[in-house]
RNA sequence: GGGGGCGUAGCUCAGCUGGUUAGAGCGUUGCGUUGACAUCGCAAAGGUCACAAGUUCGAGUCUUGUCGCUCCCA
């Protein structure tokens, strides 16, 4: 036999386990043969994780609970899929390589597109290589064969065909709007991209004063920057904003209509300061006259809000910023300066012409591009819009009608508030890295017509959305002749619109494949919270509206992963980040998965308690993961042990009648499966992880093998084990199976267990508990009671400073228990380190010089002469018995109140059997306390 | 402004549908190294479950309010 190392090497282990499963096709459904019928599948598409590098902490979180259920399932007898895959995502990938171009002293825009493209498909590579190593470190039991990428050729069919379907349904649409834009990756964003914050920046809102034309003064008589423009104004009207740039921009003031301190000022005009325009004053319901001055500012082309207040008054749109957010020709003499500047020297303007009445402090929300980190600036521009209102309302009634559950329960309600308050989502983004827009323009519909001569219908559409080049060539020149040109739109679709696809573009959709056939649609969709909006709630309307049924039926969430201060990791600063490859090289994969997902509960976030020690990161709560992997191989270790050496005694089996500890350890045990499946099947997997590891830990390392330290039973230490094993194995993937494996090489001959019938742990059943079995209630008691004398003993000793090794006397009056605690003498004597001169009688004459120790079903005296103090001993009795007194006193009260007769008979009978124990203790220490008196 | 979460031992957190003396890990204290494990064992100390009121025979758990922290949406 191979001898185990004193302790558990995770190096030695992991990638050779790893390599075994996956080269013995073990993740792949169609090679499962061990199928329980009465198991529906188990599908679940990984979220892809975005290739703009490497996996952080999150992405450790979601491997672990993924592969625990996949896993789980597996092992329940589920035909058990989970597809890989990546994510090309659109705009964090550009920006990571363009910043990597930079530090060469490249520029994308000095390149062409395709030399573009060609770097980020080399990062992309790597990327990818770099996430599916630390995958497989983890240890993710996902069909490799099946990996997928949103940007590859069978998803890119995907995401024309779904372009193609809502364009053709109307839903998808072109049109020119305010958009938010990003100034620094020059492109317009989703409102989810946009990430409002409070800043901690001084920000201000200032009160500007624009003069008003009257028959006094029509206009300014000197230029801006003369201090007296405003010279010969008598009339004004203040308002005030946070943004002062944007005055330049400004083509009304806008008053609320029953606003009494403006009704007069209707209709007048003011005179823009700066700009020298005309703006009329307008009112509309939409003003707040508590706000500022009651009067705002009214800036089109460059407020949301204000962008529809100049559509519903007809205001003219002036914009006076480019696409770098610097200040174009209409911001006059601002123009060419950055916003900021802008603002600067506006204000300073503004002031030297007696128009700035104030500035207040003021708490300023600023909207900053979530990749980017630029402030974000409402910007005009022709986007592609999806209409997702009829979708929405689907992906609502999913919800509603319970054919899609959401765990924990509580994110339903920000479902539909999210879907309820559902906004046109803007899908086109001003990128060259994703999935280009599958719309050609026809380029040269002028000549064409002109050469034609007439011939040509005048409502000949213009653009063509199309799967193709070919195809939209093909209706073109249907349309307009072989002679038409078309060019595709050069922008690219959000990455959420393909990842959107995702549940069932990897597999095989639109094609008509074994796999949507067979797996769609899956069973769990699982990630963190974090992006319920961007990615969940989308697959599910693109799922419904697309497959005409929901991409999955259950929707787990998990919490995010802080770093110890409380500040989200994927956010804080990069030296704060942690690699998990660096917590598994130094803990081991197994110790990292326990750690998280036992560290919290489902849906809550978890603080890391890493710190860095000599530059590697350290945790105490995965030591002590890592230390339970540790104690497990250990266990095993003495299980192999005496394997061995229990061989040499012929006939020994089974032993039956089974003694005392094996029975107990059986009950233990099938009471744990019994609570561990439950709380698998309810999702609670931070507890079944946790009773798993009380019982391995606590029953089994501290009781049993201590037990079998005396009368070994080799048939129940591998029994046990081999459950142990098998329900431990979803969180501790690794040194589970090498464990097992070791064990069924060596006791399988000898203990031919049905699970051993398996080739891998992996595939081996998940533990049934064994209903036919009836624990013995009396033997449990008795079991529990020898324990808690072996408890009271030690407690003694450590009191009385009895020196760890010298073995003591003790007397047991064991009452009804005889049996018990006969059996279990020996145990007693090592546990206790109690002499051979053990006393167990049903009644015993207390000698006088002894510690008593009053368990209630047993009395046990410690005669430690020369010890104990009697003074001490009787000092301590009395605190007990004050104390069993008050807890009686307590019990008599609730049993005499209407809790007798309102509880339920089993809680009121659970009250009377602890305070009949009370009581015999209390009688006990009475008793004896009476001897001495 | 709307919605969610959190507040339990020194620290990090469990505690499922209300029901024994509220648990774990780490840390702390004392003792312990030949026989699975010092990545260990044994024992111990440590909590007015944020606060207040209510419902109930019974509240860490349910309801309402207050305070503090935090997240999401507008």
């Amino acid at each position: 036999m191979t001898e185990l190392s004193k302790t558990y090497d995770p190096k030695a282990v992991e990638r050779r386990i790893y390599e075994w499963w996956e080269k013995s096709g073990y993740f792949k459904p169609e090679n499962q043969r061990y199928l329980d019928p009465n198991e529906p599948q188990f599908v679940i598409t990984i979220p892809p994780p975005n290739v703009t590098g490497t996996l952080h902490m999150g992405h450790a979180l979601t491997s672990a609970i993924e592969d625990l259920m996949t896993r789980y399932h597996r092992m329940k007898g589920a035909r058990t899929l989970w597809v890989p895959g990546t994510d090309h995502a659109g705009i964090a990938t550009q920006a990571v390589v363009e910043k990597k171009l930079e530090q060469a002293g490249r520029r994308r825009r000095d390149m062409t597109r395709d030399e573009f493209l060609a770097e980020v498909w080399a990062w992309k590579e790597h990327s990818q290589r770099t996430i599916n190593s630390q995958q497989r470190a983890m240890g993710i039991s996902v069909d490799w064969d099946r990996e997928a990428f949103t940007l590859d050729e069978a998803r890119s069919l995907a995401v024309r065909t779904a372009f193609k379907h809502l364009y053709d349904k109307g839903l998808i649409y072109r049109d020119t709007r305010m958009v938010n834009w990003d100034p620094v990756q020059l492109t317009g964003l989703s409102d989810l991209e946009v990430e409002t914050e409070e800043e901690g920046e001084p920000g201000f809102l200032y009160y500007v004063r624009y003069p008003l034309q009257t028959n006094r003064w029509e206009g300014p008589q000197h230029p801006w920057g003369s201090g007296r423009w405003a010279e010969g104004a008598t009339e004004w009207i203040t308002v005030a904003t946070t943004r002062p740039e944007t005055i330049l921009g400004d083509t009304a003031v806008m008053v609320n209509p029953e606003d009494d301190r403006y009704t007069h000022r209707v209709a007048c005009r003011a005179i823009l300061p700066a700009i020298g325009r005309e703006i009329p004053i307008i009112s509309d319901q939409a003003v707040d006259m508590t706000f500022g001055t009651g009067a705002v500012k009214v800036t089109p082309a460059h407020d949301f809000v204000d962008y529809e207040v100049g559509k519903r008054h007809h205001l003219p749109f002036v914009e006076v910023m480019d696409e770098m957010a610097r200040m174009n020709a209409n911001a006059g003499p601002y123009a060419g300066l950055d916003r900021f500047e802008c603002r600067k020297r506006l204000v300073a303007d503004l002031e030297k012409e007696g128009l700035l009445v104030k500035t207040e402090p003021y708490m300023v929300k600023l909207g900053r591009g979530q990749r980017s980190g630029a402030v974000v600036e409402p910007r005009i521009s022709l986007q592609w819009w999806c209409d997702m209102k009829a979708m929405a309302q689907m992906a609502a009634d999913a919800v509603r009608s319970g054919r899609i559950k959401i765990v924990p329960e509580r994110f339903e309600k920000t479902w539909f508030q999210w879907l309820d308050n559902i906004r046109d989502w803007c899908i086109s983004r001003q990128l060259w890295w994703g999935h280009q827009i599958p719309v050609w323009y026809v380029e040269n519909a002028e000549a064409l017509r002109q050469a034609q001569g007439g011939a040509l219908r005048a409502d000949l559409p213009t653009q063509y959305c199309a799967l193709t080049e070919a195809d939209a060539y093909r209706a073109a020149i249907a349309d307009w002749g072989p002679d038409v040109r078309l060019r595709q739109d050069e922008d690219v679709l959000d990455t959420w619109f393909s990842s959107g696809l995702w549940p069932f573009s990897t597999l095989g959709w639109p094609n008509d494949t074994e796999d949507m056939r067979r797996y769609y649609p899956t069973t769990m969709l699982e990630t963190g919270y974090d992006i319920l909006f961007f990615w969940v709630a989308r697959m599910v309307m693109l799922g419904l509206e697309l497959t005409g049924d929901v991409p999955f039926t259950t929707v787990y969430l998990h919490g995010l992963i802080r770093t110890a201060d409380g500040k989200k990791m994927s956010k804080s600063r990069p030296d704060k980040i942690i690699d998990p490859l660096e917590l598994i090289d130094t803990y081991g994969a197994d110790a990292l998965r326990f750690f998280l997902v036992t560290a919290g509960a489902p849906g809550n976030d978890i603080k890391m308690d890493a710190r860095k020690v000599d530059g590697k990161w350290r945790s105490d709560r995965i030591e002590g993961a890592r230390n339970f992997a540790n104690k497990l191989w250990n266990a095993a270790r003495f299980v192999l042990g005496k394997l061995e050496s229990e061989a040499h005694e012929p006939g020994d089996g089974m032993r039956d009648p089974r003694s005392l500890p094996d029975r107990w350890i059986t009950a233990r045990l099938n009471k744990t499966i019994r609570d561990v499946r439950r709380l698998m099947d309810d999702y609670e997997y931070g507890e079944a992880g946790r009773l798993i590891y009380d019982f391995i830990w606590s029953d089994f390392c501290d009781w049993y093998l201590e037990f079998s330290k005396i009368k070994p039973n080799p048939a129940v230490l591998v029994g046990t084990l081999d459950a142990a094993l098998r329900l431990l194995h979803p969180f501790m993937p690794f040194v589970t199976e090498e464990l097992w494996q070791k064990l069924k090489e060596q006791a399988a001959h000898r203990y031919p267990l049905a699970s051993f019938d398996y080739p891998a742990l992996m595939l081996a059943p998940y533990p049934r508990p064994d209903e036919a079995a009836t624990s013995d209630d009396a033997d449990m008691a008795g079991m529990a009671l020898v324990q808690s004398a072996i408890h009271a003993i030690r407690n003694a000793r450590a009191e009385y400073n009895v020196e760890q090794q010298r073995r003591i006397p003790a007397l047991i009056a064991a009452g009804a228990h005889v049996a018990y605690f006969e059996e279990m003498r020996q145990s007693i004597q090592m546990l206790a380190r109690v002499n051979d001169e053990l006393v167990i009688a049903e009644q015993v004459s207390a000698p006088d010089q002894a510690v008593t120790l009053a368990l209630g079903s047993a009395t046990v005296y410690l005669p430690l002469a020369g010890l104990m103090d009697l003074e001490a001993e009787r000092r301590r009795l009395s605190d007990e018995l004050a104390e069993l007194e008050a807890q009686i006193a307590k019990s008599e009260g609730l049993l005499a109140s209407d809790f007798s007769r309102r509880a339920p008979p089993a809680v009121v009978e659970r009250e009377r059997a602890k305070l009949a124990d009370l009581q015999a203790r209390r009688d006990q220490v009475r008793g004896r306390l009476a001897q001495w008196s």
